[in-house]
DNA sequence: TTATGTGCAAATTTTTTGCAGATGG
DNA sequence: CCATCTGCAAAAAATTTGCACATAA
């Protein structure tokens, strides 16, 4: 048993074996899952689960401060361990790899935009999207870089 | 007739009413705005219209390098102007106020990302979200915050 | 025992698609 | 004219909800 369901017992909320397979899911993944994956995992150990249920203890979880979800380009959303906030991630919009960020890397931004703009930024709630090196190599520069809409030609 | 017309028509386009107007809508607003926003405005001066065309319009211009889409924390995609990206936006999570934040605020960090990691990162495809000024005050420390779980006790 | 949690089925919301007809150039 | 666009209607995908029943504590 993981260390969350702990802490949700002493929140005040019931330990079912749905929240337990969750909840191991959820603890032993380094990256991003979505509900439709956590929803796969669960059901081939306990096939009567259902969707709903994944969704309502994501959200509970969410609420609770152990997850959190981001929205990558497309797709559907991604949720996370709350814990790996403050270890951003990058992720590759062409070949999907992701890569650990260091914190002092977002850390002056974070502050930044605290002095100047009084602003809290949630830094975490989004990965940062671009393209690795690799898929520059490959794909060449792309629409949002500057100087260049990444197109061939016309229609 | 705005500079976008001529820039699709240029590029092989048909110039179509249903475009004409979405062009319209999307270069005169300053920040974020939703398809259903799109078409909601089309749609009082042109009924006939359907959701699909703004769909697809939003696309070709995504594609033309015109316009780029967002996710924020909740709600459907938002729309803006390409020629926006590198001036990026500030989202309040909580009252929805949009702050201009200027260029010089994140160069440090793309920079980083380059330099460290061969990262082409797309900063400009999402918004910053997090908390204002202002929201901070009225419901305190986010749960994305550190040392503090955003709750007030158990259920 | 009983408030809390779950499955189910249906509703919502957001976005996509196939196709036949309309239309810009 | 005819390739490109659009409206329509239906499908798909993602997420939410109401309710009766199940179950953790």
């Amino acid at each position: 048993m993981g260390q969350w369901s702990a802490t949700l017992r002493e929140r005040g909320y019931r330990l079912t074996v749905q929240r337990e397979l969750i909840l191991d899911i959820l603890e032993s993944i380094p990256g991003h899952i979505s509900v439709e994956e956590v929803y796969r995992r669960v059901h081939t150990t306990y096939p009567q689960v259902n969707v709903s249920t994944v969704y309502r203890t994501m959200e509970l979880l969410e609420h609770e401060g152990l997850v959190t979800h981001t929205h990558f380009h497309v797709g559907s959303a991604k949720w996370h361990r709350a814990e790996e906030a403050h270890h951003q991630h990058l992720v590759c919009e062409s070949c999907g790899v992701e890569m650990d960020l260091a914190v002092d890397v977002v850390e002056p931004l974070e502050r930044e935009l605290r002095e100047r703009y009084g602003f809290a930024a949630n830094l975490t709630h989004f990965a940062i999207v671009g393209l690795c090196r690799d898929c520059q190599k490959r794909v060449g520069p792309a629409a949002w870089q500057p100087h260049s809409h990444g197109m061939t030609g016309s229609p």
